[in-house]
DNA sequence: GCCGTTTTCGGCCCGACTGTTTTCAGTCG
């Protein structure tokens, strides 16, 4: 079992409990060993054979037995019989915004609830006003909430649709007979969530039906919706749909960029084709015009590449992620296309967590991650002292983990790591930590988590006056868009970016999900004030450090070029940037 | 259920908001 499901299973039994109403520090536990164990680096059997396992803080005798138990056997009798005691559906009630564990032993226990279609209708029916505690605003919000619930139930985060698809594309691209594959789509064009995965291949035509057997039993394949000649689909286990289509080989790249769209984007092309008397479609270029042209050349304008189409039409190529319709295709017909950043381009970041304060990996651990990505430095922001829920630092946590960073960066040398934070911008715009303290660190990101629910106005006053104290380096997470995220406040962001401008100071653009802030037309409006920004990964894990591909992707959308971007600096001129010496 | 020790059991992260109450519980980050 992998160390992944171990958490999860954890975590679980720590929900379980809650609903049950058990003792809360005994979920707490559970949880806390859900999270203790997403950290541990290395051989989780190993550790529990040797029994080392019990040193991990957080693993006591208890836990330690059942993850021994789950390694061994693959289950666990008491997480079995715990889930047994409870109805199925409380787990997804729980998922509903604003509904908790105690609120859902109340309805289970008070109304027989057992899941989210049941509480619909009893909300609808007005039964829960009647209960303690609740009144007819919890019922409009639970409404409310079951919508949102069910509007995003279907999307899947691109790092999690990325993984699923890579696993099968990279069994089918082994596949004999396959000529040409690709992963299309909104995956392709690296969108922040991702509805399903179209993947697209060329084939022998005597090889077809075996491919398409191989992907519909591939062992992730959960469901098949739909097998024939050309396009099968399935529902994979993580939950997306997965589909796959093959095609002639002369007709890959036309269904390739056809399936990778979007939509919006294909509608453009297809209206350009037109003013050169073609037509455009999955399968390719056809002739339309006057009888007399069709016959001079009936044959089809074959393109062997994607390339090859977008030259046809007059265009220069247009990269997946800015293929949106949002001002690509009037760039591509005036040749203009701007130099994006690519993943190669960054060397190093600046907002990333360690277990100091929420991050799942030690310093130490990812530095060294940072250091085989080929980065020239990382920048650590753990967490102030008030964000006490994210296990923030007091000024002498502070101290201790700056004493670590200088030994380390003593250690090596074309590599650094930058002292920074995150320190919370308090509701009165005062930040977390004193001038005095803040003078410590190589940079400063201020972010506001807490009373989101300022109006915009006192929002953009309070991070405004943020902006202005002289240690504060860069904005952190400016949400503003919203997308999945409950921690979304408003403001406004062209005020802040003029701030932002105004002070000299960076404004950092997410590459996490839940927290897009900077649409492209921000992003614009920033690079025409001279407001550099910085790309987010909101990295706690190693692995999370491999978001930044995803940031890239956002950066592409909001048209950044290289010289736009902070983390593609080299070293000497981020310490520049940052005001250090050069040694 | 875990931790840390004062080795046998008490304490376990905090602040804000919301909706319910009329002083507080639940949820969230």
């Amino acid at each position: 079992m992998e160390k992944s499901k171990v958490s999860d299973i954890l975590d679980e039994i720590g929900t379980l409990l809650e609903l049950r109403g058990e003792n809360p520090f005994k979920c707490r536990a559970y949880h806390n060993a859900a999270r203790a164990i997403e950290g541990v680096t290395g051989d989780l059997n190993a550790l529990v054979t040797s029994g080392e396992i019990r040193n991990v803080k957080g693993i006591g005798e208890a836990i330690a037995e059942k993850i021994a138990e789950l390694l061994s056997t693959g289950k666990s009798k008491y997480y079995e019989e715990l889930k047994a005691s409870l109805p199925e559906g409380l787990m997804t009630m729980l998922k509903i915004p604003g509904v908790g564990p105690k609120k859902v032993k109340v309805l289970y226990e008070k109304l027989k609830l057992k899941s989210v279609n049941e509480l619909e209708a009893a909300c609808k029916a007005g039964k829960l006003e009647k209960l303690e505690g609740f009144g007819k605003k919890t019922e409009e919000n639970i409404l409310a909430g079951i919508e949102a619930l069910r509007r995003y139930s279907s999307k899947f985060l691109f790092s999690v649709a990325e993984k699923a698809a890579i696993n099968v594309f990279e069994v089918l691209s082994k596949q004999k007979g396959i000529l040409r594959a690709e992963i299309a789509g909104s995956l392709r064009r690296k969108k922040e969530v991702i509805g399903d995965i179209d993947i697209v291949a060329s084939a022998k035509k005597s090889a077809v039906d075996a491919i398409m057997k191989m992907f519909t039993s591939h062992p992730d394949v959960a469901r098949i919706t739909g097998e024939g000649p050309t396009k099968s689909s399935v529902v994979l286990n993580t939950g997306i749909n997965c589909d796959l289509r093959v095609v002639d080989d002369a007709e890959f790249p036309f269904a390739l960029n056809y399936f990778t769209g979007s939509k919006d984007h294909n509608v453009r092309l297809r209206t350009i084709a037109k003013k050169f008397d073609l037509s455009l479609n999955e399968y390719g270029f056809s002739r339309t015009g006057s009888e007399e042209k069709r016959g001079k050349a009936k044959k089809i304008v074959a393109c062997k590449t994607e390339e090859d189409i977008y030259r046809t039409l007059g265009l220069s190529y247009v990269p997946p992620e800015l293929r949106e319709d949002f001002g690509e295709i009037e760039a591509a017909e005036k040749h203009s296309m701007p130099t994006l950043i690519s993943e190669k381009d960054i060397r190093g970041t600046f907002h990333c967590h360690t277990s100091y304060s929420d991050g799942a990996n030690t310093l130490l651990e990812m530095a060294e991650a940072s250091q085989s990505l080929g980065w020239e430095y990382l920048g650590i922001a753990d967490h102030s002292k008030i964000a006490a829920y994210a296990n923030g630092l007091t000024e002498a946590r502070v101290k201790k983990q700056q004493k670590e960073m200088e030994s380390l960066n003593q250690k090596w040398s074309g590599f650094r790591i930058f002292m920074g934070t995150e320190v919370d911008i308090l509701p009165n715009g005062e930040l977390d930590f004193s001038d005095n303290v803040l003078s410590t660190f190589d940079y400063v990101v201020a972010s506001v988590h807490s009373s989101f629910k300022m109006t915009e106005s006192d929002m953009t006053k309070r991070i405004v006056k943020a902006l202005k104290n002289k240690y504060v380096t860069m904005l952190g997470h400016p949400t503003g868009r919203l997308l999945l995220q409950r921690d979304a406040y408003p403001i406004n962001q062209t005020a802040v970016i003029d701030a932002a401008s105004d002070y000299g100071k960076i404004i950092e653009i997410n590459a996490h999900p839940f927290r897009l802030d900077l649409d492209w037309r921000m992003c614009k409006y920033a690079k025409d004030k001279g407001v550099k920004i910085a790309i987010n990964p909101d990295a706690h894990v190693v692995d999370g450090l491999l978001d930044v591909r995803y940031g890239v992707g956002i950066a592409r959308k909001g048209w950044l070029e290289k010289k736009d971007v902070i983390n593609t600096l080299r070293l000497a001129e981020v310490k520049k940037l940052f005001g250090i010496r050069i040694t």
